[in-house]
DNA sequence: CCCAAGGGATTGACA
DNA sequence: ATCCCTTGGG
């Protein structure tokens, strides 16, 4: 069978798939079969040069797409398959941290992991104990310096580590601080801990190198620095090391991603070889020439042909709605012609966006119009507040130490607990150098604290007690009902009933979590919900249309696609117009865009709802930037009261400017480009009142978010 | 010392 | 629209 494949293959590809030794990097556009080679040439090492399975390691980025490719590798090689570590570069660090954690002084292999959510929650924590307050570091942009520190194998008392802010390398220090107390870590942590645990335990290292003889890494592009370290560090010995990726594609930056990583491939891995494929096997002619087309407005990028042989196709239609609920009828009404015409079903059809957010008035849509859909990648379930809630139950069950999980729940349902109790068990935690849990059993023991306060901290240990002395706790399903009788969560939820079903859902999951393997353990199951792996796994085959951000998009491919929201600060997405990110969110439209094998549907809206307040927009500059004779406009039939969409065009290169009116609150509005005497240039993103007396919320890129009266503007 | 109500900020993407 | 934090009443 596999044979059988292989003779479909161009030349190319043959000569990658056989590669046998060596490094090699395949540098090549969207849908030249990059991840067919990577699957490919999986099986081809099992079959022809009887590699064993678990010699293999292949990393991805995202679930989805390390999911998709542990499928295709099992439908093409034997039964070994399941042997062959596939996975992302979180779960596969996951792994080899479990097994192998123990090693490292400080850590301990029962370790949680915290995810975004609890992050904010201990750095915003952190900051109140170090009196700093919000204003002179926010929490979401300490704890982005703290991501990128670890994403470049910094830790908090590296030297590198001075030319950040003195308040955010303090933050950072005692951050981690409490991340080993609460034997957590964070998903920075996950890869930057094993660079660590490898390069302090050569042994470690040697016996990884040992293990994995080929290693296969798919979207290469979007490596950052700890993951190029990881692969550079467990490729060391066997070099055999095999790398796909298109420089176009590169859409992690925000992360860390460093495109000279695939750039300089052949520096890093001496003696590499390239191999380019140019032809395209997934898109129309129509929809490649739209995207050639469109990357070329970047100016930082490496020429690269990419033809096809496949059909002309369908033009790419473009539709203008008047408002965000129009688009999406207009998709639902689309997908139903399209599915009704009998060629398509519901699985072939995929809609993307920039934002999550854009998506509740799609699924709103949808549900109306009874259109079955999935969310992919979303981990919107996880962070529901009843989930959260129980998970955080679950964790402390697994790890008592778990501060945030502890102040998460600890008023929940609510027992008379509150700040200031808090506050006071703080400080014995810190007096005594005891993590919080052992804070509580001080307070009783020694009785600090009133006789009320103590008695409403005791009925709360009670319980805990209870719950962790429960005698079955991998099994999870039993464990969760457990957490819900004796919390008597439900009856605080009381007619709540969406929470409800969530909760129910919570414990579907376990159930699917159970039956799919032999053994299970607690933690197993709270590190799969954490890193999301299992999320679409249950939905997989089932015929529905799929909803996804264009980030998670990557790597898939449907026949038919749309991309909503293109509009100006949404695509490109305001946060990006500043600092020569445009280009990248000109590749995540590309991304987008090639992932259409037959028909792409581009919409977009002249007004939106944006935290809660309408909103106008103009059509995105990238929509003026594809081939305009490929391009379909649709207009609305009947329109609805909107003076704002007759005057509207879509902009041609002559309005290669940033778009302007998104509020439009007289002299200023939002987007607009003004200038500072002190701070220099900078970007409106708020206004209030109007006039000269305004006052404007101004990003400069050299201070961050300013507070200014209008009048103190030059524009 | 807790809690509900109200005001202000906030929503970029993934693991 | 929703989350989160502050605030004043109980
Ligand atoms: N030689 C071939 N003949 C026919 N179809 C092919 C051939 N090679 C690959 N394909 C098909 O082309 C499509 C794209 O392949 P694949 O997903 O591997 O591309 P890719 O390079 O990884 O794309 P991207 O970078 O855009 O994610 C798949 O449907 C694949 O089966």
């Amino acid at each position: 069978m596999a044979a059988n494949l292989k003779t479909n293959l161009n030349e190319s590809q043959v000569k990658a798939v056989k590669h046998h030794k060596g490094p090699l990097l395949v540098l090549a556009g969207a849908g030249s079969g990059k991840t067919r080679i990577i699957t490919e040439r999986i099986s081809h090492l099992i079959s022809e040069h009887n590699v064993r399975p678990s010699n293999i390691l292949a990393m991805t980025f995202t679930n989805k797409a390390a999911n998709e490719m542990k499928q295709r590798v099992s439908n093409l090689a034997h039964d070994e398959t399941k042997n062959v570590w596939i996975g992302t570069f979180h779960s596969t660090c996951l792994r080899i941290l479990k097994r192998d954690i123990n090693k490292l002084d400080g850590y301990n292999k029962d370790f949680i992991i915290y995810d975004d959510g609890d992050q904010i929650k201990l750095i915003k924590d952190c900051m109140g104990r170090l009196n700093i307050g919000d204003k002179l570091v926010s929490p979401k942009s300490a704890r982005a310096q703290i991501d990128g520190a670890k994403n470049k194998g910094l830790g908090p008392d590296s030297p590198e580590l001075r030319e950040y802010d003195k308040h955010v390398q303090s933050i950072y220090s005692l951050y981690e601080k409490e991340l080993r107390k609460s034997n957590a870590l964070d998903f920075g942590d996950l890869l930057h801990v094993t660079v660590k645990l490898f390069e302090k335990k050569p042994e470690v290292l040697e016996n990884y190198q040992n293990q994995f003889h080929y290693l296969l890494v798919d979207e290469y592009q979007d490596t950052n620095h700890v993951q190029y370290k990881i692969v550079e560090m467990l490729s060391r010995k066997h070099r055999n090391i095999f790398v796909v990726g298109d420089d176009n594609q590169s859409i992690y930056g925000w992360r860390g991603a460093d495109i000279k990583n695939i750039l300089n491939f052949e520096k890093d891995f001496s003696d590499a070889k390239i191999i380019k494929l140019e032809q395209n096997y997934r898109s129309t002619k129509n929809i490649l020439e739209a995207a050639n087309k469109l990357i070329t407005h970047n100016k930082n990028r490496h020429k690269k042909n990419l033809y096809t042989e496949n059909d002309q196709g369908d033009l790419i239609n473009y539709y203008e709605a008047s408002d965000d609920k129009n688009e999406a009828k207009h998709l639902s009404s689309k997908i139903f012609n399209e599915i009704k015409k009998g060629d398509y079903s519901y699985k072939d059809i995929a809609i993307f966006f920039r934002t999550n957010t854009q998506s509740r008035l799609l699924e709103e849509e949808l549900l109306r119009k009874s259109i079955p859909y999935k969310m992919v990648g979303s981990t919107e379930f996880y962070k529901r507040k009843e989930i959260k809630d129980i998970l955080a139950f679950l964790k402390i069950i697994v790890n008592p130490s778990d501060e945030i999980s502890l102040k998460r729940i600890i008023n929940v349902p609510p027992r008379g607990i509150g700040n200031v109790t808090i506050n006071n068990l703080d400080e014995i935690a810190k007096e005594r150098e005891v993590s919080f849990y052992e804070a509580i059993q001080i307070a009783l023991k020694e009785k600090f604290l009133s006789n009320s306060v103590l008695m409403k901290i005791e009925r709360l240990n009670n319980l805990l007690t209870e719950l962790i002395e429960f005698p079955e706790k991998d099994d999870i399903v039993s464990l969760i009902n457990h957490v819900l009788h004796k919390t008597k969560y439900l009856d605080m939820l009381e007619k709540e009933e969406e929470r409800k079903e969530n909760i129910g859902e919570i414990l579907n999951l376990a159930v699917e979590f159970q039956k799919e393997r032999e053994e299970t353990t607690l933690n197993d199951f709270l590190d799969s919900v954490t890193l999301a792996s299992d999320l679409d796994k249950y939905s997989e085959n089932s015929d529905q249309v799929t909803l996804m951000t264009l980030h998670s998009a990557k790597g898939l491919e449907f026949p038919i696609v749309f991309i909503v929201g293109m509009e100006e600060n949404l695509l490109p997405h305001f946060n990006s117009t500043m600092n020569g990110q445009v280009e990248e969110e000109r590749r995540l439209f590309y991304v987008g865009i090639t992932r259409a094998k037959e028909k792409v549907y581009l919409a977009g809206a002249a007004r939106r709802m944006v935290f809660g307040k309408q909103q106008a927009s103009i059509p995105s500059r990238f929509i003026s930037e594809l081939p305009q004779e490929l391009i379909r406009l649709e207009t609305p039939h009947f329109e609805e009261n909107n003076q704002a969409r007759s005057a509207r065009k879509y902009p041609t290169k002559t309005i290669s400017k940033p778009a302007t009116s998104y509020q439009n609150t007289g002299r200023y509005k939002v987007g607009q480009k003004v200038v500072h005497s002190a701070f220099g240039e900078g970007l409106i993103k708020r206004v209030e009142g109007s006039g000269d007396d305004a006052k404007v919320t101004v990003f400069f890129p050299s201070v961050g978010d300013k507070k200014i009266i209008a009048s103190y503007l030059e524009n």
